[in-house]
RNA sequence: GCCCCCAUAGUUCAAUGGAUAGAACAGCGGACUUCUAAGCCGUUGAUGUAGGUUCGAUUCCUGCUGGGGGCACCA
């Protein structure tokens, strides 16, 4: 349908002697003001010198002709934009559509010949999951598959800390405790507080720690290294355990231990050429020229920073998975350090730079202040699922449905937001239930879905003379999931699903379905809203309970 | 000290340079013998500050105030 408009609208323009003319096509901020809105006019006039009321007026009739039987109205409205409302019949042809479609509606084809491989997640091992690193999960996850939605070729990838000081510190508290077979990620992480906390306060220990970091790269201490394979496998369980409930998967897990080799090699490559130096025994790049900050990239102690190590995934990721674009999705925090391993990966190979973008997240932060492992004051992501669950069981016991509820308030309340704004909330009134939540989608779903169950017959006739609210905003999805697609804002289409459930509960608040006149188009709306409602939850990952 | 980001209602969030700045929560007031009240309807209430660009600024630019993040061997 925008396209056809949009061609519409340049075609227009062209007779009307202002051809090319950069104009926007959007759904106007209210339904009185029609299906349709475009500032062409507007744009137009201001390029020709023409008055903009005058040439809207202009612009509108020929609109109209050429739209012929699509428009019931082309109207020009405000400073001069023009305002399209679809005839009744074309509605009803977008709703059938909707309907028709199933699992397809909404599908695009806009990157439709692209591969793009997305990396996020990014947990470290020997460091329990806290709320925070729900945050990139769900981002990416969303991210993911609105891409994918959007007709790309995939690869997901996570990137985990699986060596480093941080490695370290976990360790030599749990040698401390002469624990050999650590079972549990909680274990791990107060390991990790434990080790973080002695490292700062005793210098016995950090000397200790770090002789344990270079012992752990060089890794020919058997002891030691069995004890690193299986914390790590523990702590790599747990992140499976909590990327399964999101919904995530990874086609590609590669951990820093991968990506040390080659990315020393191509640092080191990159200091004879000159593009890295040498400062204080470390090999560092200076960023002064390009406006980022300088970072070291290699140590003194020859050990790579993790700066060299994403230098190194650039390098990995293309010979596992050739990519024309490659996404890094990672906490806003780390903002200054992505701009400076990309500048210097643009002087070391400027095509695999071109194509990379890194994208910020939020931080999760409590009302009381933000969250540290080393402090200790973390929600634990496990626990945090568990309490919401238990929240949503007092509304529902049912597991399953209390599961669902519950990871549809996170997702929500995480995706609800502009990208990379942080995300507040307040751990004792936890999170919303009702209103503006993931609740309430679920639920609108759910109710469509119970008038469905008792529906039967054949679906479409009794065609009421205007369109339902909720029908002007059903035909509107795949326009909202491409940009969300496009403009890597899975925001936009979590707006547009409340809207779109509140106009259903309007809808079912004051037409009765079940036994009315108009009861098989009726049907045949709620159809084409339920699908529309679950792809898109789908695409945000939030999951869609069949009851509640 | 330098760099980046942010500031909208009591609170948490929206608003490709465009139309009367939208929601939700909290508050206040309603409706309902009907397909599930995690719902519906009504209502009170906001662009930090001083300038600039523009036909038009929450949006772009500059100063100020306030907050957050980052800045060589941590991730």
């Amino acid at each position: 349908m925008e396209e056809r408009i949009k061609k519409a609208i340049d075609d227009a323009l062209l007779q009307a002697g202002a051809p090319e003319v950069a104009f926007a096509l959007e759904r106007p901020p209210d339904a009185k003001f029609g299906d349709y809105s475009t500032n062409a006019a507007l744009a137009a006039a201001n390029l020709l010198g023409k008055n903009p009321n005058e040439f809207a007026k202009e612009l509108a009739h020929l609109l109209k002709d050429k739209l012929s039987e699509d428009a019931g109205q082309v109207l020009v409205a405000g400073p001069g934009f023009v305002n399209i409302t679809l005839s009744r019949s074309t509605v009803a042809l977008a709703i059938a559509e909707a309907d028709a479609a199933g699992v397809a509606w909404g599908k695009g084809n806009a990157a439709e010949r692209m591969r793009i491989i997305i990396e996020y997640s990014n947990p470290n091992a020997f460091k329990e999951m806290h709320v925070g690193h729900l945050v990139g999960s769900v981002v990416g996850e969303a991210l993911a598959r609105l891409i994918e939605n959007a007709g790309a070729t995939l690869a997901r990838a996570t990137f985990g800390g699986d060596i480093g000081p941080n490695v370290a510190k976990s360790l030599w508290a749990l040698k401390r405790h002469d624990v050999s077979e650590p079972e549990s990620a909680r274990q791990i992480g107060e390991a990790y507080a434990e080790g973080s906390r002695a490292y700062d306060s005793d210098p016995q220990a950090k000397e200790e720690i770090d002789a344990l970091n270079r012992a752990i790269y060089a890794g020919e201490d058997r002891v030691l290294m069995e004890l690193w394979r299986k914390g790590r496998a523990v702590s790599v369980e747990e992140f499976r355990r909590i990327w399964r409930l999101l919904g995530a998967h990874f086609d590609f897990e590669f951990f820093d231990s991968d990506t040390t080799e080659i990315g020393m090699r191509v640092v080191r490559d990159g200091l004879a050429k000159g593009i890295f130096k040498k400062s204080n025994g470390a090999i560092i790049y200076d960023g002064e020229a390009k406006g980022v900050h300088t970072m070291v990239f290699i140590t003194s102690h020859d050990t790579p920073t993790y700066e060299a190590k994403d230098i190194g995934l650039a390098f990995l990721k293309e010979e596992r998975w050739p990519s024309d674009a490659s996404l890094i999705i990672t906490g806003n925090e780390q903002i200054g350090r992505f701009k400076t391993v990309l500048a210097a990966l643009a002087d070391i190979a400027p095509l695999l730079a071109a194509k990379t973008t890194h994208i910020a997240t939020g931080f999760l932060k409590l009302v009381s202040g933000k969250m540290s492992s080393r402090e200790g004051n973390v929600i634990a992501a496990a626990d945090f699922i568990r309490d919401v669950t238990q929240r949503a069981k007092e509304k529902n016991p049912d597991p399953l449905i209390a599961e669902q509820v519950a990871l549809g308030a996170i997702i929500y309340m995480i995706l609800r937001q502009t990208p990379g704004s942080d995300i507040i909330f307040d751990p004792e009134k936890s999170l919303s239930l009702d209103g503006d939540s993931g609740p309430y989608l679920q639920y609108a779903l759910v109710r469509a879905r119970k008038i469905l169950a008792y529906a039967g017959g054949e679906a479409g006739t009794n065609v009421p003379a205007a369109p339902y609210a909720i029908e002007r905003l059903i035909m509107h999805y795949p326009e909202v999931a491409a940009r969300a697609a496009r403009e890597r804002a899975p925001n936009l289409l979590v707006n547009y699903l409340t809207e779109l459930a509140g106009a259903w509960n309007a809808f079912y608040a004051t037409e009765q379905v079940l036994g009315s006149p108009e009861e098989t188009y009726k049907q045949r709306v709620a159809r084409a809203f339920a699908t529309t409602m679950i792809n898109g939850l789908a695409l945000l990952g939030i999951p869609a309970p069949e009851k509640m």
